[in-house]
DNA sequence: AATACCATCAACCGCGCTACT
DNA sequence: GAGTAGCGCGGTTGATGGTAT
């Protein structure tokens, strides 16, 4: 028998989401939690299949997420981490907190392999490439590989080039990869074997001061400047800065309770990880509310309608909204 | 100003994996 | 062990906005 339909596709939605959908789907999963995605739609009154649902929140609307280009840092670990992983976006993503794999994926295709190549590195095996002839032939090679594998070195000794993007990180305290990682990364090694390789790599301090103290800057709820967007805007788009409205400063913000504790450094104190992850939630209120992902990124839920009632369902949901936070897979960081 | 071309990225599609019965 | 359901992942597509002509 073969596989159902992910979903019954008649008089089901596609395309991009509108500001109602979001709301409707945001608003579900605040007083919900994510659970069965299947029933989300229907739960939610969306006429979408649970795999867009799902897609749009993980995606787009979860709130822990860091949008906007990739700094130079992060794009130096995706690099590092691509030579090490391959395509496997996910794992990549999951180094780099804030981030999706779709987005790591797309910003790959679009700026990283380009300036990788601009280099003369090899995006896809990342070596260098032999000379600018015989570039034309890697691009073919590199299109070939579409389900290319993590680099399997010719010579045992070859290292990937290694591109240091990012002059202020200082290359003396750039975490050197284990003589093993590359011999190891097969890949098919088991999960908790490959993260052990990889997480030194990034030393957890320094990867805040990589991006996080430097992009993330930490701003009191008083200081919020809401982006106001003009009320003559008619577009359905979902597009996060097209629709921007007064929606979340009717979600009376300060009444919030943000349990987000920072060090000295302004570094997120969080000490989940993947094993401990459900251990933590309890005890750990770490959270980075208040960083990019709420401020700056969720204008999008600010909504030109004054809707009380989807407010009120709103105002509930926010008191909510650090549990949602702390069951989220995305809390399983292997960083934090 | 109009059109063509290009770049970007949100969303979709199909497959694989895992858990459950 | 086989069948099924559900989720996650990676590749691809298409809409949109920007730039060049």
């Amino acid at each position: 028998m073969g596989r159902q339909p992910c979903c019954d596709k008649v008089g089901l939605k596609k395309g991009p989401w509108t500001a109602e959908e979001d709301k409707k789907l945001i608003s579900f999963i605040l007083t919900n939690g994510q659970c069965c995605w299947r029933a989300v739609p229907k739960l939610a009154g969306l006429l979408r299949c649970g795999k867009s649902c799902r897609l749009r929140w993980t995606n787009y609307l979860r709130p822990d997420l860091k949008r906007g280009l990739l700094s130079e840092y992060e794009e130096k670990m995706v690099i590092d981490l691509h030579a090490q992983l391959g395509n496997r976006w996910s794992k990549i993503a999951s180094h780099l907190p804030g981030r999706t794999d779709n987005e790591i994926k797309n910003h790959w295709n679009t700026h990283i392999k380009k300036k990788l190549k601009k280099m003369g590195i090899d995006p896809a095996t990342h070596k260098p490439l032999p000379n600018a002839n015989e570039q034309n032939q890697n691009q073919t090679r590199q299109d070939q590989q579409l389900h290319h594998q993590p680099v399997e070195l010719e010579e045992p000794n070859q290292q990937p080039l290694q591109v240091d993007f990012d002059p202020k990180v200082d290359p003396n305290k750039e975490p050197e990869k284990p003589e093993t990682s590359l011999e190891s990364s097969t890949i098919t090694e088991e999960a908790k074997e490959e993260d052990q390789i990889i997480t030194p790599l990034f030393d957890t301090m320094e990867l805040m001061n990589g991006f996080c103290t430097d992009e993330v800057p930490i701003i009191e709820p008083h200081e919020i400047l809401m982006p106001c967007a003009p009320s003559s805007s008619s577009t359905t788009s979902s597009s996060s800065s097209s629709n921007s409205t007064n929606f979340l400063e009717d979600l009376q913000l300060p009444d919030f309770e943000w349990s987000c504790n920072y060090n000295d450094n302004n570094t997120i104190t969080n000490n989940n990880n993947n094993e401990d992850k459900d251990d933590d939630n309890n005890n750990n209120s770490s959270m980075a509310l208040w960083d990019d992902d709420i401020i700056g990124n969720r204008y999008w839920l600010i909504n030109e309608d004054d809707d009380s009632d989807e407010n009120q369902v709103f105002d509930a949901s926010l008191t909510q909204f650090s549990k949602m936070f702390m069951e989220s897979e995305s809390w399983g960081y292997g960083l934090f």
